[in-house]
DNA sequence: AAGTGGTCTAGACCACTCC
DNA sequence: GAGTGGTCTAGACCACTTA
């Protein structure tokens, strides 16, 4: 009694990626519809719909009601990055996790922010900027707004311990937030703290979260030379 | 007759995203099962279950046979990137797109690719440079080496009208990659063709494919100060 | 051993879009 | 108007994991 029964979706996925790159199927071609399919394979169509679904999301396949579904014309593939949480991060190089503070000021929004956090004349932020550091050695700039208004336990939180970073996930949960990727030259304060040479190439993440219409926090982590954020296709 | 019927699998999702971020749920937080969440729900377990798949697939909750489900512990948020298509890229900020060949050799494969692209005793690859334009001005300088045995046309190809990135595209099916983004210093030779002092802080992109256990290029992007990769949360 | 998620089936209706 | 994908249902069996 072997057990081969039936088609899995990742099999009938797997055995359609095989078609596409193999250019039996082609780049813009319309490929037969579920129904098909799922009798070609003697599966269920709502088996054959997962597979083909989850093929479109991934940007293999494109697909419309009534008019079918294609092969994508360009594999504008996508990369799905986890993002890092940071103590992981450096655990997983083998490192001892520890978090510096090394300013904490509440001040009025810098002109860059007064637009995303609401500029009610002269909103006041929490503005903290620390180093996290891997065996003692600096492994990251965070330099963080805060908005108090979203989270007013932050004025009895000394972030002398645990860092903003650890602490807002587990204070602050967000709804939405964006999140993009640059390289910037190293200003002379970053660069002392990184024990870098003014103007290096740092890469730069840089996020800012809400809940609902609530700003919650603006981060800028800067990244020593040799950081790589690393994906698969 | 309005036509509210039956729960969505999105709706089941908004309103369990509800709870986590209302803290109704909180991280490490065990929910009740699909079977009954379905029964509060009124829905078949099929739907809440898709439902809550989605969830975990986008990290916010996690699931395990037997165990059960729970709210993630870090919200060890994904962000899916899409991978540029460099002329979409251009065109989407209103530029005219253009390529243009800097260097186009055959070469002996450089010593950081040779266990790569396995070291066939001096295999030789070809090795092409260009500039990326939008509008006549530089947006992007590639560095790009393809495995000249995995795709032959590529020695009738001149290189000088299409660039190797749509052409590949084409040509060349891939099965597997790798993608990873990171901050270098403009070297003399790249600061040149895009027209920044050297030393500048480049977004370098670097991409490698293969066709299963084939290597077929290995490409490295820089992009001058300015560049941000962006995605939601 | 038992409970939980993972998946498949067969059928149905709906929504969108092209003809 | 008709054909395609999008989704839901009700039921079933399986796979994994923990107790």
């Amino acid at each position: 009694m072997t057990r081969p029964a039936t088609a899995t979706y990742q099999s009938l996925q797997d055995e359609i990626l095989r078609r596409v790159r193999a250019r039996e199927w082609t780049p813009g071609m319309l490929i037969p519809t579920e129904v098909d399919l799922a009798a070609e394979f003697g599966c269920a169509r709502a088996t054959m719909n997962r597979a083909l679904r989850e093929l479109a999301d991934a940007g293999v396949l494109e697909r419309k009601r009534r008019a079918g579904t294609r092969v994508a014309l360009s594999p504008a593939r996508r990369a799905t990055l986890k993002i890092p949480v940071i103590r992981d991060e450096v655990e997983a190089t083998g490192g001892h996790y520890s978090y510096g503070l090394i300013h904490r000021r509440i001040e009025p929004a810098p002109a860059r922010l007064r637009q995303q956090f609401g500029n009610q004349n002269g909103q006041r932020l929490a503005h903290l900027t620390g180093l996290h550091l891997s065996d003692g050695a600096p492994f990251l700039y965070e330099d963080r707004w805060i908005n108090p208004a979203a989270v007013p336990a932050i004025h009895d939180e000394p972030f002398e311990r645990i860092s903003p970073n650890e602490w807002l996930v587990r204070e602050a949960p967000f709804s939405d937030g964006t999140i993009d990727f640059s390289a910037e030259a190293a200003t002379p304060e970053i660069a002392v703290h990184l024990g870098v040479p003014p103007g290096t190439a740092l890469f730069v993440v840089h996020r800012a979260t809400w809940f609902g219409d609530t700003p919650i926090t603006d981060v800028t982590m800067s990244y020593p030379p040799g950081y790589r954020l690393t994906s698969r296709l």
